[in-house]
DNA sequence: TATAAATTTGTACAATCGGTATAATATGAT
DNA sequence: ATCATATTATACCGATTGTACAAATTTATA
């Protein structure tokens, strides 16, 4: 994305942070980031494509969040989930996302509309798959469920403990309560064995269009956080190979044209790592690249 | 209100049904309708005073239902709150009522948006309530949390399973599976003595200028379903009894000015069932209304 | 450097929206 | 019949999103 525009999207951003989306008229865009009409709606076709643009940038930002504060940790530990938790309703908080959602639910524009419910259903999917890690692959069949429920409790419960405690709010502590309701919750459903939502409707619920581009960045994000993880555990001294693989994700999910000779470039330099186990996920993590570059040449 | 007026509120409403309330101008509503603009700004200073008005019909059809579904029965059964959820589920959807909630959330009417701030809390206060029916009133400190999670577990859950399956959705169940999974939160919780939100925040999220209203509307209406209740238990033959307190309701919580000698004709007329506990708690009605009477001329 | 191509600007414009104002007309009660 | 009230039709205001387009500016290329 231009650096113009990415400008004109962060300018925006505050805006709406600041004034909210209905209350903030394209002109005051204008003004604001000091661009001309014409320039506006040569990057962006509406309003509405702008907030998208918003969106994928917090999502962007949320998931490398989300990521590293897994680095070097037990997956299965449920004391890193409700901290990625409270990671994300922070951040939420601070890009004022939910309010810019639910402001958008209404609009006319049925597009933007698909995007929101569809970076619902990929949070209720993180959650789902954290579930998984947590309480073991041998319950998925309950988990869905319980990760949407886990979703309704923690949002009521943050809405109305705000309400109750206005600005003394300490979230941390409403995400504790919920996470330990949700603890026995599972429990109970398990023994139950009552059942509401098939797993399968997951990944129905998302559109064919995306699954490839999806499923590549899924398995990019993966493989990169196998290696990071890897190197962490190692307690690496050289730590510029986690920039390295920082850029190598970067070029290829959010640059416009990523340069291949300069991705082959790092990865070789990564290859210098003389450690059995990195070099075997490195390979892979090559195929991936490779197998991505045939992609988009084949286009 | 004006039969014309009450006809351009339905009218309206079919639209807002429709096309959702932003997509709606007040012209479509002019020519649905088929009122002058002169005449709507008339009745109504604002697109959102209308929609109030709106919001104040299914209100009162919402409490009737519930109420209804109450008499003769044992408040404490769980199966007959399962079906108070379910109708009200049904008469929500019926009337978009959720959708033009969100909807609304984002229009820059402060006045709107906090009264359906308040009519959420009201609806959590009834669950609450009806909660500690059930469960007993000894366990109040931990329902207003389970309260609030229930809201929030049915809500997503609903949203998830229309989403897997469509049209085939059936609501019942939904409604019975997250019933079942508060009975044994309300169990773990009080077991756990955890707390969230304390109770008395309830009566302080609602404003106080509209609590004598409120404390009115609520007297009464709980004075009539104890009349009804009690006129049902002895399955007694003159059904109109039942109609005319109906009256009394409508004539004293809908009409503008309520004809005080109508409503103690029928209190007179209802003073001639021979039944000692019917006739006591006729004039705790009288009472009621006596006071309420002497509220408007002191005004 | 010169020229061509792409981008940006400024501005005018159309269409729609919510809401105000008002003079003319219709209705209804006494 | 009269007089207050309710209703209509219409013009208008300011703000909004979005289009059109010629002129100016920047960028790439030869």
């Amino acid at each position: 994305m231009n650096d113009r525009k990415q400008h004109v999207v962060k300018m925006a951003h505050q805006l709406f942070i600041d004034k909210g989306f209905q209350s903030t008229s394209i002109q005051d865009i204008l003004e604001y980031s000091g661009i001309s009409k014409g320039t506006f709606y040569n990057y962006f076709s509406s309003k509405s494509e702008l907030l998208t643009a918003i969106f994928k940038m917090t999502d962007s930002e949320l998931e490398k969040i989300r990521n590293d504060l897994l680095i070097g940790q037990d997956p299965a530990d449920i004391e890193i989930f409700i901290k990625q938790v409270e990671m994300q309703l922070k951040t939420n908080r601070k890009n004022k996302i939910i309010t810019l959602f639910e402001e958008v639910m209404i609009s006319k524009d049925d597009e933007l509309k698909r995007t929101i419910e569809e970076r619902k259903i990929q949070n209720i999917r993180w959650i789902y798959h954290r579930l998984t890690d947590i309480f073991g692959i041998d319950k998925r069949q309950y988990l869905l469920d319980c990760a949407i429920m886990f979703m309704g409790m923690l949002r009521e419960n943050i809405k109305f403990y705000q309400l109750a405690y206005e600005s003394d709010a300490n979230i941390s502590q409403v995400v504790r309560y919920t996470v330990n309701r949700l603890v026995h919750m599972v429990n109970e459903i398990v023994q139950s064995e009552e059942r509401l939502i098939p797993v399968q409707a997951l990944e129905r619920w998302l559109p064919d269009c995306n699954r490839h581009v999806r499923s590549f960045r899924k398995k990019l994000l993966h493989q990169l956080f196998i290696v990071k993880n890897i190197l962490h555990q190692q307690n690496n001294q050289q730590l510029n190979y986690g920039d390295l693989l920082d850029f190598i994700e970067e070029e290829l999910l959010d640059a416009k044209n990523p340069r291949k000779f300069l991705i082959d470039s790092v990865l070789q330099t990564l290859q210098t790592v003389e450690d059995k186990k990195v070099q075997v996920e490195l390979q892979e993590l090559s195929i991936l690249v490779q197998e991505y570059f045939d992609q988009i040449d084949a286009k």
